[in-house]
Order: C-alpha cells, then structure tokens, then sequence
RNA sequence: GUCUUGUUAGCUCAGCUGGUAGAGCACGUCACUUUUAAUGAUGUGGCCGAUGGUUCGAAUCCAUCACAGGACACCA
C-alpha cells in the first residue's frame, strides 16, 4: 500500500540516517528572512561590482530543491519558493566539517525542502546566485519529484495531484492567481456599486432557479431529503422582497449533469440583484464591470483566446431576431414562421424535435447560425418569451422579454433580465413547469409556493444577472478547459471495484 | 450517451508482422570546487490499466470493463 515504491523506501531510509545524525527531517525551525524574488531584486547590483560578490550580506532564503548538480567538491542546486527560482553555490569549505561528505551529497536531493544563509554573488556564467554557509533541512520528501525536464503532462495525474502539477508546473499559478484576483475584484466592484454580499442557503428544500438536475443529500435528524442548491437566485430575490435593494452572491452552484470541458458538477457564479432597475441598466454596468476587471489585471483590450482575438473595447447589442438575419445569414422573410424555420433547418440537414414553438425554433436558429459568430462581446436581447421563463415580458412586445445574454468567443457568458414580480403570472408560469415535470421533463422546476407567498407581498421592479465565474477565466486566461481553472476539479475514482459493489448493494 | 485515441519503471517515452522488457531523467556507487536539463563511468529499478479469450507462446491479436484526452450529442 503506502509508502512501498522502493524509492519512496529509499527515501524513508535516508530520512532515518538523518535523524541519526541529529538532523531532524522535518523541522520547523525557520529563519526565513527574504523571498527568493525580494532577494533577486534587492541584490542585482551584484553584477555591477568588481568582486560580483559582497560578503558582507546575509540572507536566509527557503525553498523546494528542483535541480541539484553536484561537481565534487562543490555542487550548485536550484530552490524555488513562490515567488521563484533562485540558484545556490554550496562548497564542501563553507559548510562544517563532514556536513557536505556525509549529509548534503547523500542524504539531500531533488524534492526536499531546505534553507539556506548565505551571501550574493553572480557566477562566471552571469548568474545572480546564493553563497551558502549554511545549509538547513527543512522537510524531507520522501516520493520522488518527475522528470525534471518533461516534468508532468499527463493531464490525469496534473488535476487528480494538483499540488504535484503546482510544483513541477509553477506556471500554472498564474492561472489560478488570476482567477483569485477575478473573484476578489468582483467582489469590490460590486461593493463599491453599494451591492451588499450575502449568503442564501446551499442545501435548498426545493431546487430551483434553473432548468437543471440536482444532486441530493439527506439530513439525519430531520429525516429528509435536501437538494445541493442549482442557483441562488429565488433566495435573493426574497431579499429584494424584504427590502435590501442591491444584493450579490458568489458561490457554488451544484448541477447533477455531465461533465465535459465546461461542466463541472460545481461550478462558481455571482448572481446579483437590483431593485429599481432594468436589463438596459445591466448592460451598462456590465460593461463598466468587464473595464474594471481589465484594468485592474492589466489585460490588453484586444485579447487572445485560441485562435480568436477578442476585442473587449467593442461591445456591441442586437436583438436576437435581428441577429439572426445580420450574423447568422438567415432569409428575414422566414424567422416569424414556424413552418419556414423547420423547411429552411432541413434544407441544411439540421433535424429539430418535433412540436418546438415559434420561440425555441428561433433558439436554435440563434444556436446553429449565429452563436459561434459572436467573437467580440455582444448582448443579445429581446428573447423569445417561450425560452425566457423567469423574465419580464416587454410592455410593447408581449412575445418577447426583455432579457439579454451576453456572448464572447463563441460563447455564452452572462444571462440577465428584468425580473418577473407580478406573483399570480410567476405561480401560472411554475404550474407550467410542474405540468412538463409531471409529463417526464425532469428538469422543470417545481412549485415553490414559499416563492411565490413572497413575490405576493411585492419585489420591486428588478433587474438580475448571472455570470459564470469558471467560464469567464477560461475566457481571460486563454484556458479551453474548465477543469484548467478549477483547482481540483471533479474527477471519476480511479479504483472504484469496491464503491461499484457497494453501489450496487444499494 | 455515441465515436475516437491513449494507458509499458517514480516521471517523459520507445517497443514493427506474436518469441519472454528498453532509453532518458531520477536513485545507488565512483570521478570532478563556477555548473545551467552539468559531465563521464557503472549499477539497481516493471503484475506492460483490469479480466477473459485465441495461441505451443501475448505488452503486442480479439472481447469486455475501468480511467483519461479529443470530437459530437444533450444540458445552461
């Protein structure tokens, strides 16, 4: 089981020898006194002097090793902390007597965690470095590192070990550094818009919100059944009923669905709220949100993603059915005929389901024709009512809702819309749905009568917005996975024999 | 869910039409006090994803299963 590669033995042994030489193999007893980048910067006047040296500095600095060279009497390895790499000259004449022999060549390698004091210096080779007079182990690691130069690219071990990807693929932090400042200047945006952040419940007696299966776990004392929460967005509603008028929350969602390259079981979204506004006034805030994320990570206004190149300096709005003829090419003359739509999808070897109304029939028009078209940001609006079921009708247009769905690259990346508050049209609109599911649509939502008891007591007029955090850094860090953005994304067991019998049991 | 490709040492990968397992890195031993994937010599290291079949003989051929990647479908 644990611990039986013969490395990992080896490893263990050495770890022993350590200890008896008095060497604990895992102290805590750190002097760290500067990053290894602090270190780096503070020092590169060392290249400048005459002696490329000064001993008369003194720096404590910590790290993984990722390369040791040994060369006799003298090796130089390579530490890396978080903030980078730094190399260090260590000497068999600098350390004490025997240390370097007996302790530094045999029982120190790739992989441990040290610290060492020292001084700067920049090699023959021009190489800002560290003298060591002092060589400290800190953790001893037991398994080995992978290959230093391939290091680890098979995709399976990279997100089923994410801290081995993070070590042997330091570059990847960025990625995830990025989806922290993503989150964390959402969250000030919003703020500083006098939204307030709340947290509504994750484990939701009834699911709803979206079309969407949940996942379901049970509380013991209660004996019953809870659903994982599919979205946020009847509980913030609540809180504009109860008179809060700008809310946010960005949290999990959890949907019992597939998995692919942009699903995942969980995934993470700001939904927000706001009373006394419309869908118009989201597109603009939308727009002012997407600015300050740009400036403030400092991205360049024309971004690349894949092959495309996005330009976030051109956000352009269309109506859907406009689109369809302008972008998607389709004849204008057929887009009000549910009869024309079906001939003409034909006529292009696109087979739809039987008995779609006139609004889904524009839907997958939109999908098929003009959706991947959408390279730089576009607001699509005025959705068919018939695939709108939590928005507000216009007041012109009773057919259409005023709603929009922000696309970039090809893809979908917010859904927003002026809320439905008239309670007797949201419970018509929820018995509708209860009537799919009877009939087998096992994603239509449910009545959710406390919903609608709150919706009767008056929601303000309201505008609401999702955005799919995973799929916005995707978008922002060239990433074409979700599971490249997520940290530790869902996987399948590897050895699942037991829990398949176990399952089966049930 | 369908199609497709992959799974061989800790890691990165070879292994042809079936004949009993290979390299590089890492690790052990030796040499080497300014290297840059250090170098040179030498050695250890494997249930060839799992199960079944064909065969005198299977890492290799066939079937089933598991996991992963890609594409498509479904879904927001």
């Amino acid at each position: 089981m644990a611990f039986e590669n013969k490395f990992v033995q080896q490893r263990i042994e050495k770890a022993e020898l350590l200890k008896k030489e008095g060497i604990n193999p895992y102290s805590n007893d750190s002097k760290r006194n500067t990053t290894i980048i602090k270190y780096l910067n503070v020092n590169s006047d060392i290249e400048s002097k005459e002696e490329k040296r000064d001993e008369h500095r003194h720096y404590i600095v910590s790290g993984r090793i990722k390369l040791f060279r040994i060369m006799g009497k003298a090796s130089f390895i390579k530490i890396e902390d978080e903030s980078g790499m730094l190399q260090v000259y260590v000497a068999r004449d600098n350390l004490p007597e025997g240390f370097y022999n007996d302790v530094f060549k045999k029982l120190v390698e790739v992989g441990d965690i040290v610290e060492i004091s020292g001084y700067p210096f920049v090699t023959g080779q021009g190489e800002l470095s560290l003298h060591a007079s002092e060589v400290k182990l800190l953790t001893k690691a037991i398994s080995p590192l992978p290959e230093k130069f391939h290091g680890v690219t098979d995709k399976e071990i990279r997100y089923r070990k994410r801290y081995l990807d993070l070590i042997m693929n330091s570059d990847i932090r960025r990625t995830f550094q990025t989806r922290s400042k993503v989150i964390s200047l959402t969250r000030r945006f919003f703020e500083e818009k006098g939204f307030l952040e709340v947290e509504t419940p994750m484990m939701h007696p009834i699911a709803g919100g979206a079309n969407a299966r949940p996942f379901i776990t049970h509380h013991n004392a209660l004996g019953i059944d809870r659903f994982l929460r599919i979205a946020p967005e009847l509980y913030l509603k609540r809180l504009i009923v109860g008179g809060f008028e700008a809310v946010f929350e960005i949290n999990r969602n959890f949907r019992n669905e597939g998995m692919d390259a942009t699903h995942n079981p969980e995934f993470t979204s700001i939904e927000f709220y706001w009373a006394y506004k419309t869908y118009k006034d989201l597109i603009v805030i939308t727009k002012e949100y997407f600015k300050y994320l740009f400036d403030h990570l400092n991205l360049p206004t024309l971004l690349p993603y894949g092959d495309l190149e996005v330009n976030f300096g051109n956000f352009t709005e269309i109506p859907l059915i406009e689109s369809l003829t302008t972008i998607g090419g389709v004849p204008a003359e057929i887009t009000n005929s549910k009869e024309e739509i079906v001939k003409f999808l034909n006529s292009k070897n696109i087979t739809v389901k039987p008995d779609l109304n006139l609004g889904q029939l524009q839907g997958e028009l939109f999908d098929e024709f003009v959706e991947g078209k959408l390279i730089d940001p576009t607001f699509i609006t005025e959705y068919p009512v018939e695939i709108s079921p939590l928005a507000r009708r216009s007041d012109e247009n009773p057919d259409i809702t005023e709603r929009f769905e922000l696309f970039i690259a090809g893809r979908e990346i917010a859904n927003a819309f002026s809320e439905l508050n008239d309670p007797v049209d949201q419970y018509n609109r929820f018995k509708g749905q209860v009537d799919a599911k009877d009939a087998g649509d096992d994603e239509a939502h449910e009545m959710d009568e406390d919903f609608i008891d709150a919706l009767s007591y008056g929601m303000a007029p309201t505008a609401g917005q999702g955005i799919g955090i995973d799929r916005l850094v995707m978008l922002l860090t060239n990433e074409h996975s979700i599971r490249d953005v997520l940290l530790f994304p869902a996987m399948k067991p590897i050895h699942n024999d037991e829990q398949t019998t176990q399952n089966e049991e049930l």
